[in-house]
DNA sequence: AGATCCATTGATTGCGCAATCATGATCTCG
DNA sequence: CGAGATCATGATTGCGCAATCAATGGATCT
């Protein structure tokens, strides 16, 4: 850009320079003053504070960025934002790095792996040290940018067998078995699972392929699961309970792929009168809060999600850092709750 | 910085440069195939376009945010991400933005007005072409700041009378006095109000004084709200609906600050076997789904978030295209939801 | 006393891109 | 048919900062 550009923020917005002048100081010295006070002594130290103060500095993220080839920003790529569970990883991951001083910077696929690399491929641009992706299940054009990359990145939510670089998460699979052998335990034969656009939330395909590999290896009854193709919610887990005693046989247990569809299929058969769990029995995916405080409570699989934010946050900045590497894969595992359901 | 930096993005990461020799043309040009692709004739955009997959070319963002002074990211600044009316808030920002090709950049104050002002500081470094802060309360040297900065502002959530640019949101003393009158009509009079931190969720304490307002207009009684210092969760509010029963004399109704509290009690009471609305009428804020599928359902008013998410959006949007300037001000409005449990 | 060290501070340079201005090529129309 | 207009492309420059290297001064040691 020449001389004169457009409008930069505000008119006489100071710089660095600014600040450097009216404390009677280099630029650079400004800079480590700021960045990295150890360095300074305190008497500078406070002179630089004063003229800060004083001219309504900011610093440029964008040329610190640029210089150093480094900027302060986490790039977090989920599926979705409607789910309670992408949420609560994302405020873990929030807690971790707003605490480091680095910030979140959100991607939203859809479920769409054409919008994944594209926000990568974005989010690259922004000189991050580092990034995290939901899921194990990529583009291959899109791992290869990641591989290429070189930098520090957590693949989040599922354990994988082959991830990019780190991976936190848990085996859906084993969840879904879990749960198939527990309602099997219980007595619940036929046992059908219910749940909403299994090939796109591919973790809640896995969990149904855990359950029915369980189900098989017992030698109990397999059904083909329930599907419908608009996304969760406990009114559409109510509408899907009626539909499922609607089958013949009716199913004597549903597993449904998460806690919004089976709260609402215990709120719709409380409501309808349809005994939990002599008639059917319910289980659910996730563990949220409201599970406990229905009636009957709701057995479901507890996954640490807030846990799952956390330490994947906290396994990227010690990358970011080179600290201690640790193990490249982390099993959060998951804990089956009991309740009066099943 | 000199002659040679630390790591750049990978060994050889191209540049614009790269492109342009490659595709034989000049660097401007492969900047303007793909920043403005309608002022490149067919031609040089298909040989810039194929020189980028061929190196794999990324663009450096932060390069050309400094170049324009000007990114692509939209910084949201919101209280909290444990709050379900903040996320589906964030959830319409989202959509807007993204389709227009801009990146959320997301900071957490945890209802902290220091905090607000850092993360605001923070984010005008990245020289972005507009803001989005929840709420229209904010430190003197904050507002200061944006006003000094000049570009568009939205506030969002609460309409306000002295916001900084634009504001988007709902009167919440309108949306608390909204409910007592209902309460009144319905023939609950001793009514208690019920909430947490209404200290720092100041739009819960302006729903409580709207709602209390309106009380002593229509020559009700009033009591002091009861209030805890800890989130608002649905277990909570069951163990509020226990504790205001213990009061003496108990109230007739309760109205809580949000229905994660009041479908909590809702839950509570059909545990226990509390009659609602017959011992005890309880009402809600938000309009949560789950609000509907309890028994009996949640009498709340819906507050339309998802619509402030977008509508602010918007409104940055076009205010940073320079569109028609539109009201500064939007009054979203809110709807009183009349179920069973009043 | 001279040598050596560490702790502070400063001077120079370039990160990768887009804004501006300049230029040549093609078009329009009396 | 030529002057001006329009379009596509290129050359130059600097955005604001931090990395590198250099210089200074005082403390410590032999």
């Amino acid at each position: 850009m020449p001389a004169t550009s457009g409008q930069r923020d505000g008119p006489g917005a100071a710089t660095l320079k600014h600040v450097a002048a009216r404390a009677g100081v280099s630029p650079i010295t400004v800079s480590r003053a700021l960045n990295k006070p150890a360095m300074v002594s305190a008497d500078l130290r406070d002179r630089v504070r004063r003229a800060v103060d004083e001219l309504g500095y900011v610093q440029n993220r964008v040329a610190g960025a640029l210089a150093s080839a480094e900027s302060r920003v986490i790039p977090v790529v989920v599926p979705s934002l409607s789910n309670a569970v992408f949420v609560e990883t994302i405020q873990g991951i929030q807690e971790v790095v707003q605490r480091a001083g680095f910030q979140l910077l959100l991607g939203n696929t859809e479920y769409d792996l054409d919008r994944e690399h594209g926000w990568i491929a974005t989010f690259l641009g922004w000189s991050p040290p580092g990034l995290i992706v939901a899921g194990t299940r990529h583009q291959p054009r899109t791992r290869a940018l990641l591989e290429r990359w070189g930098r520090p990145v957590v693949e989040i939510m599922e354990v994988g067998s082959r991830s990019i670089d780190m991976n936190v998460g848990l085996s859906h699979a084993a969840a879904g078995a879990a749960m198939a052998r527990h309602l099997l335990a219980r007595g619940h034969a036929d046992i059908l699972f219910a749940g909403c656009r299994l090939d796109q939330d591919y973790r809640a395909g896995q969990r149904f392929r855990g359950f029915d590999r369980a189900l098989a290896e017992c030698g109990a009854a397999r059904r083909r699961p329930l599907t419908r193709d608009v996304p969760s919610s406990p009114a559409l887990g109510g509408d899907m309970l009626v539909a499922a005693l609607r089958l013949d046989p009716p199913p004597r247990a549903i597993f449904y792929a998460n806690d919004d569809l089976a709260v609402g299929a215990i709120l719709r058969a409380q409501r309808d009168g349809i005994a939990v769990p002599d008639r059917v029995a319910i289980a659910g995916f996730n563990g949220l809060d409201i599970s406990g405080l229905v009636t009957p409570g709701l057995t479901t699989i507890a996954s640490p999600r807030l846990a799952i934010g956390r330490i994947g946050a906290e396994k990227l900045l010690g990358a970011i850092a080179r600290d201690t590497p640790g193990p490249r894969r982390v099993d959060v595992g998951f804990e089956l709750v009991v309740r009066g359901s099943t």
